[in-house]
DNA sequence: GCGACAG
DNA sequence: ATCTTGTCGC
């Protein structure tokens, strides 16, 4: 699939704030989004040994799902090296060329790209998924495991039980339940979707464990590449 | 000023 | 993210 280029490429944390100042404007958060969705893709990124520098070899995964039977249509791996530092806010820039690299092979566009971490709820209303929503014109949604910015009262305990994420006084994402009993995961949305479809397709697509089974293969997939290659 | 801090 | 043993539960 298409995927619009990364042009130039921040060495400073000054200069990547900047960059996601500048491309903030592009983001859609006025479409309702895809209601229904025939494929989704998810995407995730595996490491290998230095947790925080640049140059850590990494290999970035992206699995083509049927919306529907949630099988397997497509899958794209890539490895490379981390392309930042890891510093909070700013943690898309480390592995984008590589997840990049791993969208344009693919042979389909999926309706929905989910992305493993954070989209609006982000100290800059600016996270991965967003990032990637720009560069793919797709939507995006972001779906991660811990905290990073708002805050939120414990959700109910059961599955689709939810309740807001508010930072700076908006509601910037969702507290959801998937699993009855199970540490809830926090969903936000990064380009073309709102949070009601977001928090729906999640469900759907988590019909058995706490993470969606996008997420669920891409990590599966990112980190057998990067155990199989030198 | 002191922590906390997506992966 | 990754480093790691045992352990509780279906």
């Amino acid at each position: 699939m298409e995927v619009r280029d990364l042009h130039e490429w921040p060495a400073t944390v000054a200069e990547a704030e900047a960059i996601q100042d500048r491309l903030r404007p592009s983001l859609d958060l006025e479409e309702p989004g895809p209601q229904a969705l025939r494929t989704v893709a998810g995407l995730d990124v595996s490491y290998a040994g230095d947790g925080g520098g640049t140059g850590a070899r990494l290999a970035a995964a992206v699995v083509v799902l049927d919306a529907r039977t949630l099988e397997v249509v497509e899958e794209s791996v890539v490895t490379g090296t981390a392309a930042f530092p890891y510093v909070p806010g700013l943690f898309a820039f480390r592995e984008l060329p590589t997840l990049v690299a791993a969208l344009r092979r693919l042979t389909v566009t999926p309706d929905l790209l989910v992305c493993d971490g954070y989209g609006v709820a982000h100290p800059r209303r600016f996270g991965l998924a967003c990032h990637l929503g720009v560069l793919t014109g797709l939507p995006t949604i972001g779906v991660a495991k811990t905290g990073f910015v708002g805050s939120h009262e414990t959700p109910g305990a059961r599955r689709g039980d939810a309740g807001p994420l508010v930072d700076g006084g908006e509601v910037v994402g969702r507290v959801l339940r998937t699993r009855d009993g199970v540490k809830p995961v926090f969903v936000s949305v990064g380009h073309r979707i709102d949070l009601d479809t977001a928090c729906r397709h999640v469900l759907a697509l988590a019909p058995d464990y706490r993470l969606p089974e996008t997420t669920r293969r891409a990590d599966r997939l990112s980190r057998d590449a990067l155990a199989a290659s030198p």
